[in-house]
DNA sequence: CTTTGACCCGAAATCGTTTGCATCAAAAAT
DNA sequence: ATTTTTGATGCAAACGATTTCGGGTCAAAG
């Protein structure tokens, strides 16, 4: 483990670790020749900078802390590997946390984070997130954040979100033609930002068409996966069951899937459904599921070039309070039709 | 920003910052009444000791590497949050790397990681990976290192895969008790040690059957899901054409779905098909999917227990050479029936 | 002949912790 | 009464990099 460090490799090189260190950085204060000999030795020895010396001098560690709900979900997969592609440019590094939909877990990682172990935080709240004082703490430490998809309106911050009220307007329209009259919307928590949106892009669309709903057609799903499906599977098996179903989430079309199994009931022949979600199989699904789904890539990139350029450039402002909104895509398949 | 370290503290409480230290880390060497005094003014100003000072000191980082060939995948997601299940306990973070497959990333990310910034490297090779000297630098450099999957038999550290040779064979035995005879193997590279066990398997049951087979029933595809598609949907449109297909990974499965639709061929029909996959929703697809599913989650705990072991415990040996197999579980579905 | 400035480099401080060693008072042992 | 022990704390060095300050050289300018 003979560390080779700046001191080793000026004594190798009979300079001071003042000089090799502007050598290496390129300063204007080196001469040319020093500057060549020092570089060539360095590579020689594989001379790698401690980053922890350096974060501690400098006071910024290069890394980004990504905090999402779940791992198993393509949209938040896409969206790190977005933001991958553009910080691995940079040389930035990327710490992953699931908070599994916990709030409590997120305070912790939160908690984790406020001593300068990362330079900025890419966040998409839990589902359960409803107090947000550690959040503010996290902005009152100058620590810089970025929401997206689940984000938190009152920090004032960029967030990156897709166009879901007209999603859902949208989404509810579509069941409306197909001729559903009694459509439902699931939704896992009111908490979260981004099923407000959708559900009153659904609450829209009816009162536009003029139809009824009645409250408990707004479905309040859990966590447990089994659990939403004897839900769903219920709600399937009452009297009053829906014709329509809007998934706000994708893990929620999911167990209406399997809820639909369990009751017997075909789509789109028994009910027709449209589901947010940014699954890849969605086409090979029997039946094959229409869905919303969101340019997770791009939101990803989009938040780290904004990063990038916040944190590799001198003397640049806060982050503006604002919503972009990165319009999403449709694609109409068999549950629907 | 104006942060508390140990020296403000330390005034605040007119103790040296030693003894605050000290204090902090429980050492017996402080009073019982002056360690509640520091610890309290600690937690009344929120102290956060700093990361960085603290790993420049100890030469640790409390941070651990994982580096996957692709995000989108459920096992390495799920083997993700086994892992993190058990670090999160220890407080140890995660930085997480996708070398898309690709080499080249390999390489340049397994090379940021030799400067300590991390404790440890919990690994899956990329399909592309053929020479190893990138990774026996890590070997040498004492990094501990553990592979799990897509294996680097030639490095002498403990190997965390699942029981391929023999979830191969049972696979093609079961093809073969469907009536399959002409079963073609799909597989993303020669180079992958996964591949070439799943591989052996499959060759040892047809062998065991007396059914002869072609070099070309053994089809390399590659890493784009276009160029897969096509390939595959040429085989199939072929006069001799399969019966029977044993997909080695998830995506290739994913891609032979496409182009059974492309080809107009239905599963279980004209062609039965088995697949390694970890996808959760195999059921729901038409047809649904007969799959070979690891214990990814399992996989990814035991690496961790094994880590921390030897991370927070004095005068830990280095990882023995050996492969510990953890049973895969196969569930029939349709696709094969 | 002195001054100025460009150029190249080194000593030492700094970032925030931890820790080996020194200190010093009080209690215990002689 | 003197020495030894014990217990509690402080001083200063270290970890490995960057950067401020300052020193020296040499050529051009005054």
């Amino acid at each position: 483990m003979a560390e080779v460090n700046i001191k080793y490799l000026a004594a190798k090189l009979k300079l001071s670790p003042s000089t090799v260190s502007r050598a290496l950085n390129d300063s204007y204060e080196i001469s040319q020749p020093t500057k060549e000999r020092v570089v060539a030795m360095a590579k020689e020895l594989n001379y790698q900078p401690n980053p922890f010396a350096r974060s501690l001098r400098e006071q910024k560690s290069k890394t980004i802390a990504v905090i999402i709900p779940e791992r198993i979900n393509n949209f938040f997969s896409q969206v790190i590997d977005g933001i991958e592609e553009i910080t691995q440019e940079y040389g930035y590094h990327l710490l992953v946390y699931s908070t599994h939909e916990n709030v409590e877990t997120e305070r912790k990682i939160v908690s984790y984070l406020l001593n300068g172990r990362v330079d900025a935080i890419v966040m998409s709240v839990s589902s359960q997130t409803k107090k947000i004082d550690h959040l503010e703490t996290v902005y009152s430490k100058g620590v810089p954040l970025i929401f997206f998809d689940r984000i938190c309106q009152e920090i004032p911050t960029t967030k990156f979100i897709s166009n879901d009220y007209e999603n859902g307007f949208k989404a509810t329209i579509h069941l409306i033609e197909r001729g559903c009259k009694r459509i439902f919307f699931l939704m896992l928590s009111k908490e979260i930002s981004i099923g407000r949106e959708r559900l009153r892009g659904y609450q829209d669309a009816l009162k536009k068409f003029g139809l009824p709903y009645e409250e408990n057609w707004i479905v309040q799903c859990s966590q447990s996966e089994e659990a939403n499906i004897k839900l769903i599977a219920k709600i399937l098996y009452g009297l009053d069951r829906p014709d329509g179903i809007l998934a706000s989430v994708e893990k929620l079309a999911i167990a209406t899937y399997h809820a639909a199994r369990e009751t017997k009931l075909e789509m789109p022949k028994d009910f027709k459904m449209v589901s947010f979600s940014n699954m890849k199989i969605a086409g090979l699904l029997k039946p094959s599921l229409t869905t919303i789904s969101q340019p997770a890539f791009e939101i990803g990139s989009e938040m780290a070039k904004l990063l990038m350029k916040k944190l590799t450039k001198p003397n640049q402002p806060a982050f503006e309070n604002k919503v972009i909104q990165m319009p999403s895509q449709i694609d109409f398949r068999e549950s629907s039709n």
